[in-house]
RNA sequence: GGGCGGGUAGCUCAGUUGGUUAGAGCACAUCGCUUACACCGAUGUGGUCGCAGGUUCGAGUCCUGUUCCGCCCA
């Protein structure tokens, strides 16, 4: 063969990045029928995912490999098999997390949001975003993504602005907005509100704290009540017990008296009380607790705000006013005890209440907020899914997603941040009126004045998260992608969003265009360490993707991730995964020098039809049953077990079997080399497109090489032509099967059996690779198998080819020779010297015994109701087994 | 309290209409630089598929119960 000019091992480092580049700079990421350009055919079907956009000044991290490796995926595939393909990249501005960034720079700086004004605050949060805000697509890039860069979006652009701007005027018009004043959960710290989804509750040891409410009527009796949060005492407003608990019955309707601050309240009764927690008396405080709210809603009592924005003591808390709500509790139990109104003190364990961002403990709290009216919303999207317009893989998820979106509540969608959309509502400083419409207005419609001011909150992320799909797209106007485009098809995304985002998208997506905005919801989990360990920085267990990259190629990173997961479940992360991964895209890439060397020095042509070897027919055979056993799995979103099968065939069947055949069959010359060379060719282009969707990198660049040095050899050009590029290739089609396929590979199969068994020989008789050893194979009805593949058995299991014996039977068994029966042919192996007949005979005489058990086991399963039930076929199989262990049996006996 | 997922080789995991000798990678052992690859090749060791019942001719796979771990919701 010539020179390799290709280097000996994968070079990623070099490739990754020239291969991006002229993919992006060739239009291969733009779909192929656009409404943006002249030639756009409306008829052609899609295949489009938007993005899950990452949070614009964040990097990256395995999460967001994750599902640009999963979506990358896809789109490549849809790409492959001819969809007008199109994935929307684009950012999130992150209201909190990016406004606390800023902030965080501004404290360096010496000053803060609050000193520099609203305005100001916005403008260097626009500069901050600007610098860092490219980082994420960058790194986007470095994981091979095949978006449309031209349609990158971000959640504050104009056009998505514009949109959310609409989404809120609509549902405000439609009454499904509201401002009211609702218990919420308020962020001390970040001084806003934050929606239920945002608090997440952590079981830590707390106290459970038991004293004396006692009777305004002076006659010193009491209630005995335990609480976890004393100082929500300032802000109690009745007493309840169960109505049937006739500990306390008689209390009923009498007041008791606040401690310390010495207010009267009511004792009421209701049957939400449990009489075996704590005491059986409940202390009431409805503007802290959500149980507490619902009661003091219904038993009409007061409420009673007892802390400021920032969780400190308010004027309702008499002598603890200014106090913080923990000083406060230590202050007001102590004085208790003082007073003598403490009963007693015990650990308990309490849920605690925190903010997903921060960590920090949230306050309910009412406050003013603004809400959606989820319910309409929530019911067309439940009949969405319900109804099969979308899917949710895995499948079990939309019990979860049934769960919580019967359970719902409003939504709050208001924060008290600077950044983000801003509530599109003005107030009419003069008559109070307010006004939302989708112009910025100048003048009130009812009073005519021109005092209007805007109200200063902003939207949830989320609000605008949700209208991703289509706003991307141009909604709300009718824009030609929007159009085309939508209903995207894939939603895909971790599950720890699923009620976050992908519910809301589908809530809004129907409200919004009448449409849900795709069909699929895939669901990926999420990505641990290597002993299940969620990554944290604390741990010090985090992975940087770009490291990994750097160090083994992207096409390592994303193999594992694609391959080392299964739907909806999260997977272990560990760098000896993605190093084994490298070996692998080194495997392809040196079976692919391999080849391309080969064909170089291969006939370009051949004087007569193709004569295909047993190894020829076995490959092409597999390589079938391969592509549609990945079709079958794309279809249902095995996606790693799709990549496990190509690995599987690639390695094992095509590296070192099929490719090792080829070798000797290409040294027989003329027309054998040339076929050779042509199935060798046309196994390796379909294999790297199959594996072009994972490991785009070292697939395109190979096939680049195959092209060019197969682009002279006749016969082994694709049946589409060799394509400008592996990316936008046809997705292979598998072949009808033709009846052959079996027998072929059963045959072949007898071939590799006789080989291992030969191999294993040699390893336990110590026998080195480098010598030679002589074979007699008595291959019965198998003889032409084994005479068509002599090379292949010379070489493979290093054997002296002028001495080996092919037959159908032997007379006499050979003195001194090791006897091997395998898959019903009989070998043996005149190993001078080193055979010995003791040795041998125990050998012979366990497998006789192995051989008798197997058919005990099968004849009495064969004479079992297995015989008359089972498929025919499969009894057939065993049928066939149990003849081929009576005759190993019957010739090990002959021997023995 | 309700729901979901997981428990398969030393480790990390596959195993999707139940088919009868359960697979891979890593690790380990022995051997080998045979001109694609030592990021390699050959061979081997290693599993009563958490436990107990049941359905079935047949169960890692379906059903019931149970235990441990994890997650979600309240």
């Amino acid at each position: 063969m010539s020179e390799p000019t290709l280097p000996k091992a994968y070079d990623f480092s070099t490739t990754e990045k020239r291969l991006y580049e002229w993919w992006e700079k060739s239009g291969f990421f733009k779909p192929v029928s656009d409404p943006k350009t002249p030639h756009f055919d409306p008829n052609q079907k899609t295949f489009v995912i938007t993005i899950p956009p990452p949070n614009v000044t964040g990097e990256l991290h395995l999460g967001h490999a994750m599902f640009v490796s999963m979506e990358d995926l896809m789109i490549r595939h849809a790409r492959m098999n001819g969809y007008s393909t199109l994935w929307v990249p684009g950012s999130d501005h992150a209201g909190i997390a990016t406004q606390l960034q800023v902030e965080k720079m501004l404290v360096r700086e010496g000053t803060s949001r609050e000193q520099v004004g609203r305005a100001e605050f916005l403008r260097r949060t626009w500069e901050w975003k600007e610098k860092y805000g490219g980082m994420i697509y960058q790194q986007i890039r470095r994981l091979g993504a095949s978006c449309d860069w031209d349609r990158t979006r971000f959640t504050l652009d104009e056009g998505l602005s514009r949109a959310v701007r609409e989404a809120f005027v609509r549902l405000y018009e439609k009454g499904l907005i509201y401002r009211g004043l609702r218990m919420i959960n308020w962020s001390p710290g970040l001084k806003t509100a934050v929606s239920d989804l945002e608090v997440e509750y952590s079981e830590e040891n707390g106290t459970l704290y038991y004293f004396k409410y006692m009777l305004a009527d002076g006659s010193g009796d009491y209630i005995p009540v335990a609480t976890t949060r004393p100082e929500t005492i300032l802000g109690d407003s009745a007493v309840a017990v169960h109505p049937e608990d006739e500990r306390y019955q008689r209390f009923v309707g009498k007041k008791v008296v606040v401690p310390i601050l010495g207010r009267e309240i009511p004792v009421i009764a209701d049957e939400y009380v449990t009489r075996e927690f704590g005491t059986g008396g409940l202390k009431v405080t409805p503007a802290h607790d959500p149980n507490d709210y619902a009661l003091g809603k219904k038993h009409n009592l007061a409420f009673i705000s007892m802390l400021d924005t920032s969780a400190k003591v308010n004027e309702n808390g008499g002598p603890y006013q200014g106090m913080d709500r923990f000083d406060c509790r230590k202050k007001l139990w102590a004085d208790m005890k003082a007073a003598g109104l403490v009963i007693k003190e015990e650990p308990y364990v309490i849920k605690v209440p925190r903010s997903q961002r921060g960590g920090e403990i949230v306050e309910p709290m009412i406050s003013t907020q603004w809400f959606v009216s989820i319910k309409p919303l929530a019911d067309a999207a439940l009949e969405a899914v319900r109804n099969g317009s979308i899917k949710i893989v895995p499948e079990r998820f939309t019990k979860v997603y049934y769960n919580w979106l019967e359970n719902i509540e409003d939504w709050c969608i208001s924060r008290q941040l600077w950044w983000g959309h801003r509530i599109p509502v003005w107030y009419c400083k003069d008559c109070g009126e307010m006004i939302c419409t989708r112009q910025d207005p100048t003048v009130c419609p009812k009073c005519g004045s021109q005092h209007l001011e805007q109200d200063p909150d902003v939207l949830d992320t989320w609000f605008s998260s949700g209208l991703w799909p289509f706003s991307t797209l141009g909604w709300p106007e009718k824009t030609p992608d929007l159009d085309y485009f939508y209903p995207t098809s894939v939603m895909e995304t971790g599950y720890d969003i699923l009620f976050f985002w992908v519910a809301r998208m589908i809530m809004m997506g129907i409200e919004f265009t009448g449409k849900p905005p795709f069909h699929t919801v895939y669901l990926h989990g999420l990505i641990r360490d290597e002993h299940g360990q969620k990554m944290s920085k604390t741990k010090g267990n985090v992975i940087d993707p770009l490291g990994v990259m750097d160090e083994m190629g992207t096409d390592a990173l994303r193999f594992t991730l694609l391959v080392g997961s299964t739907p909806g479940n999260d997977a272990n992360l560990s760098l000896k995964k993605v190093e084994a991964n490298r070996n692998f895209a080194n495997k392809i890439w040196n079976v692919g020098r391999f080849i391309i060397g080969t064909v170089e020095d291969a006939p370009k042509t051949a004087s007569g039809k193709p004569d295909w070897t047993l190894a020829d027919s076995w490959i092409w055979a597999r390589l079938q049953e391969l592509i549609r056993t990945v079709d079958r799995l794309f279809e249902t979103y095995q996606y790693g077990e799709a990549g496990r099968q190509i690995y599987d065939f690639l390695w094992s069947d095509f590296a070192d079997w099929y490719v090792e055949i080829a070798k000797l069959q290409m040294a027989s010359g003329g027309d054998r080399a040339h076929y050779t060379a042509v199935t060798l060719v046309r196994v390796l282009d379909t294999v790297l497109r199959l594996l072009h969707p994972f490991t785009p990198f070292v697939t395109e660049e190979l096939w680049g090489h195959l092209k060019k040095s197969a682009a002279s050899l006749k016969d082994a050009t694709p049946t589409d032509g060799w394509e400008n590029a592996l990316m936008i290739a046809h997705w292979p089609k598998a072949q009808a099967v033709e009846g052959w396929e079996e027998d072929k590979i059963a045959a072949f199969n007898r071939v590799q059996d006789v080989i291992r068994a030969i191999r294993n020989a040699r390893t336990e008789k110590k026998v080195t690779p480098g010598k030679r050893i002589t074979a007699i194979v008595a291959a019965g009805d198998h003889l032409s198998v084994f005479n068509d593949q002599r090379k292949s058995l010379t070489s493979l299991a290093y054997l002296d080819e002028s001495q080996l014996v092919l037959t159908d039977k032997i007379t006499s068994v050979p003195e001194g020779a090791l006897s091997l029966l395998v898959a019903g042919v009989e070998v043996y192996l005149p190993l001078a010297g080193m055979v010995d007949a003791d040795v041998e005979r125990a050998r012979m005489e366990k497998e006789l015994a192995e051989a008798e058990s197997q058919i005990t086991r099968l004849r009495g399963l064969l004479s079992s109701d297995f015989a008359s039930k089972a498929p025919a076929a499969l009894v057939e199989k065993e049928r066939a087994k149990l003849a081929a262990f009576e005759e190993t049996a019957a010739k090990i006996k002959a021997q023995l």
